[in-house]
RNA sequence: GGCCCAUUCGUCUAUCGGUUAGGACGCAAGAUUUUCAUUCUUGAAAGAGGGGUUCGACUCCCCUAUGGGCUACCA
């Protein structure tokens, strides 16, 4: 390896909001640059001025700053290799498009996206390269004169690399090792558009990581293909000897069935693919986020890490600085992943139960308030404590235990059936006179005198008790007996009990 | 169609020529729990197929199959 400095990016395109993989992507980026002490960069590639949605570009920082990945230059932080915006940098790419062409290592063309697209209809496997490039409408056909006067004319162009046919390109590739790929089957792309005078994502994107010192190029698969292109145009330029290291990670695939994981599947599924809630601009379309689902970022964090990476033993509750000291591009699998959103669910349950009762109230209390009950956090957090172990997410904190705030205002009827037998409402008028007889309300306490009291009439453990627990709850659910009691109170348990047989017939 | 990449339990994966092929999610069973959960224990579950190379192949090579990606004046 060189002894280059560690400088990656990510460089995603403002198009909408931010894919799951994409923020994969970045993590590792982030782990690696951390790992070697490097930077981070963050650039905004917004060369397809048709795609730009406006508030992309703001969610993806938003994105990033949740889930607490950190970037050291970028558009949000300014840096010294700034703009950091592509559209920003048009005289840059400029410049270095005419070094092309002066050299002979690209062209012009005046081939309109029709023209192109009614060539494509006819042939079968048409490609612009060298078999056909001479029989099209570009510089390389035309003399200087003609051209000038097109040109002149106000004639629409693009700019094309030219690629010289059958050569062998070698990608090397840290987690995939050597690629070799034809230069015949590599067309000549554009390089720069004539709609809006931008370059093309290859030229920007070549430009801009040797400008600002890129070292690793860590990206998606689907970047592989047009890997070689991007060899050729560090060759072009005169820049391979300090060409970064390419590292293509593998895809996240749908949990089921086949294809790329797209939006649809979390719809389908019920799982974000989204780390923010997003909403279209265009049509109001709303599209869930992890955030708003209730998942911790630390345990999008780590779910995300383990997807096409491990640490080589069997650790998987991973801390972001424990990531960072562990990871290595060559324990980076090499195909795709289908996305076990379950898991994910399971990390979120695992990092939940790690919080304390007083922090997971305070989620909660917000929860509360919505459904109109006011409640102190001394009580919920130890209402938490007694419910939280079985929960994923904080919403479902209220599925366990909204009958510590609400008296039940219905009975379970299999339990009814089940637990409420002829002698039940006179057992449990006993029992209430006997909890009206104390005043400590503590678990320890109630428990040891209801069970006595049981034992002594040589009553039905399991039907007093399920009765008692229908009483207080409303169902057959929730957490040990005493435990109910006890928060509850001395008041609201008599009454509660009262109500019930009163209630059920 | 062409090109490239990949292929170990249902899923994420460990194994870097010699292992009873390990772990986790999920699933099932049992235990605990007077409830529902939790928790614990146990179980079922894998090297795509075919050729080589080798004393020996999940591991290296080739072919086939399958999956994925790319094939735009999108990134």
């Amino acid at each position: 390896m060189s002894l280059k400095k560690v400088r990656v990016r990510f460089a995603p395109s403002p198009t909408g909001p931010l894919h799951i993989g994409g923020v994969r992507t970045a993590l590792y980026n982030f782990l690696f640059a951390r790992k070697y002490a490097g930077d981070l960069i963050l650039r905004i590639e917004d060369t397809d001025s048709q795609r730009f949605v406006p508030g992309a570009e703001e969610y993806i920082i938003d994105s990033f700053k949740w889930l607490g990945i950190e970037f050291s230059e970028g558009v949000h932080v300014g840096g010294p290799y700034a703009p950091y915006r592509q559209s920003e940098r048009k005289e840059v790419y400029k410049k270095y498009v005419d070094r092309l062409l002066e050299a002979g290592l690209a062209y012009i063309a005046f081939d309109t996206p029709e023209q192109l697209d009614s060539r494509r209809a006819e042939v079968s496997n048409f490609q612009y390269d060298a078999s056909t490039r001479m029989q099209m409408n570009n510089s390389l056909v035309h003399s200087k004169e003609e051209m000038q006067s097109l040109i002149d004319s106000g004639m629409q162009y693009v700019v094309r690399i030219k690629i010289e046919p059958n050569q062998d390109i070698v990608v090397r590739d840290l987690i995939r090792g050597e690629v070799h790929v034809n230069s015949s089957i590599l067309d000549d792309k554009v390089l720069y558009k004539s709609a809006d005078q931008l370059p093309t994502y290859h030229l920007a994107n070549i430009v801009d990581d040797h400008l600002m010192e890129i070292s690793h190029v860590i990206r998606g698969e689907e970047w592989l293909p047009s890997a070689p292109l991007h060899v050729l145009l560090y060759r072009y330029f005169g820049w391979e000897s300090t060409m970064p290291q390419f590292a293509h990670l593998p895809l996240l695939l749908k949990p089921e069935g086949n294809g790329k994981l797209s939006k649809r599947d979390g719809d389908r599924l019920g799982f974000p693919v989204f780390p923010l809630e997003w909403r279209d601009p265009k049509t109001g379309d709303v599209s869930s986020g992890y955030r708003e689902n209730g998942y911790l970022p630390e345990a999008v964090v780590n779910f995300l890490a383990l997807l096409g990476w491990n640490p080589g033993d069997d650790k998987e509750m991973l801390s972001m600085e424990e990531l960072i000291a562990l990871f290595s591009l060559d324990r980076c699998s090499k195909s795709g992943a289908k996305f076990d959103y379950k898991k994910g669910i399971w990390f979120n349950h695992q990092y939940l139960q790690l919080k304390s009762d007083e922090e997971i109230a305070g989620l909660f209390l917000p929860v509360l308030e919505s459904k109109g009950i006011e409640a102190d956090l001394n009580k919920t957090s130890k209402i938490v404590g007694l419910v939280k172990e079985r929960i994923d997410f904080i919403k479902d904190l209220w599925d366990q235990s909204s009958f510590f705030f609400v008296a039940p205002v219905g009975y379970d009827e299999k339990t009814v059936a089940k637990r409420w037998k002829p002698e039940t409402p006179a057992q449990l008028t006993e029992l209430s006179s006997l909890l009206q007889t104390i005043t400590d309300f503590s678990a320890h306490n109630t428990e040891k005198l209801v069970k006595d009291w049981i034992a002594e009439k040589d009553y039905h453990l399991g039907n007093i008790m399920n009765a008692f627990r229908l009483a207080l709850v409303g169902e057959s659910k929730g957490p040990h007996i005493f435990d109910i009691v006890e928060v509850l109170g001395k008041e609201e348990t008599i009454e509660r009990i009262q109500k019930a047989v009163n209630t059920i017939e």
